[in-house]
DNA sequence: CGCGGTCTTGACAGACATCAATTTCAGTGG
DNA sequence: CCACTGAAATTGATGTCTGTCAAGACCGCG
């Protein structure tokens, strides 16, 4: 049953984002999809690279990130499960960044082929799957604001603002509590500071009392507060309202 | 005339990234256009708003913005002739920041319904539009490299490498030089940075010899040894490779 | 039990911000 | 034609946030 569990993860993300109809919902039933575990640290794709596939975030987490000068590591953008990171690679190559697991993961693959054909085939799956990569952009967008204007304090506390927030749509985040299996160094890579600070300003938000984190698990204590020092507003992630 | 001058300004941006071919040409063609001025400092599209046209610029600059905490505002992009920097608001609502014209500039706006249309009627074009969408967010992550890993300096030099490289594409800048019409407020809001240590990067690029910036028109002296400083690869532009 | 990665802490340095004043200069009106 | 005005650019002095360097603590793992 592993092929029927994938198309379920992925009709089931559309469902949440979008009304789909029995028509389209046939079609994506009918991709071929391919699951793959993928250990901690494993490159899913790289900078140069030409896919012909893009790739589901079925379980764990992923991330992307460029090299800037002297090797140093910039990631740009966090993805939950049911994100597909590399959708834009049907339409743009070659790939400019890499995306790697965090920790162990799991995706699946759909090959460009069958998937253009899809999408030529209805109007309405083209709106969502463009629509999933222009909510991509808005998260990029907001991170240039936060690097930009926000203090290393305000930084962090996004990220979990903006981590928590995904996490629930998909189910994977209670009232207060979530698990991410990044380091130190990792969130220093994304929040645009070293290691040593943003250690630090991880303190200050436990002495704060706005969270708790210990080893993979964050815990918020005072999210209202944790997102006003944030300066959270999560419009930028265009989550369908529940109707 | 005005009429002909915007569509020709379009197909020509088209057919500048992707080949056009005559049944998709036509289309385009059919599209009805409304040309309009807008004088320096207009906002073409607000935060919140919902709008049912995109904007096509045609002459001159625009910038995308938004205001975090304290008012502070975030430049997190630059807009040259031929871009469509709403093009996204198709199929993603709200808009959730402002664009705004840097100067006095020229745009043409294209209604959401008849352009929907087109794309429906055409895969090639959906491609064209979809991948345009794509550049812009790999932009916005170069953006987010440059705020979290390079240095003031390097920020400044690279924001200047990457309006070189885009207006040379569309003709506007020549070998050595072009026209950009932003006060050193805007470079700080854009690069990060506040606007005395603005003025004293662009100094230094100045003093460099890589740079001559009077007034509204920049000159590049030395744009190999620029793009050095600013670890400028255009990979992440994808511009098409003349061919 | 030893090893390496991760987290933590401290001292110090440097990049950049802040505050404030001065200069430049295009536009405007007398 | 020239004083007046305000925005933009420039400069200096000072403060602070964040980086750098270095060491130690903790901990899972072989």
């Amino acid at each position: 049953m592993t092929m029927g569990f994938a198309h379920s993860k992925l009709t089931a993300r559309l469902r949440a984002i979008a009304l789909l109809d029995d028509a389209d919902a046939a079609l994506v039933e009918s991709l071929p999809i391919k699951l793959q575990n993928v250990p901690g640290g494993q490159d899913i794709v790289r900078d140069g690279q030409t896919v012909e596939q893009c790739c589901m975030l079925v379980d764990g987490y992923l991330f992307r990130h460029k090299i800037a000068a002297d090797g140093k590591r910039q990631i740009v953008s966090w993805h939950v499960p049911g994100d597909i990171p590399d959708l834009y690679s049907l339409h743009l190559d070659p790939i400019d960044h890499n995306i790697t697991a965090l920790g162990p993961a799991v995706i699946c693959f759909i090959p460009h082929h069958p998937f253009k054909e899809m999408l030529n085939a209805s109007p309405g799956l083209t709106h969502i799957f463009w629509r999933e990569t222009l909510v991509d952009s808005a998260l990029f967008r907001e991170w240039v604001v936060s690097l930009g204007k926000r203090d290393a304090l305000a930084r962090i506390a996004h990220m979990i603002c903006e981590l928590a927030t995904r996490l629930r749509v998909v189910g994977l985040a209670t009232e207060d509590r979530f698990q991410f299996p990044a380091s130190q160094v990792d969130v220093a890579d994304a929040t645009g500071m070293t290691p040593v600070h943003a250690n630090r300003m991880i303190q200050q938000l436990r002495a704060k009392g706005l969270i708790e984190w210990e080893g993979q698990t964050i815990r918020l204590l005072n999210f209202e507060e944790l997102k006003s020092l944030a300066d959270f507003d999560e419009a930028y992630l265009h989550l369908r309202t529940p109707r």
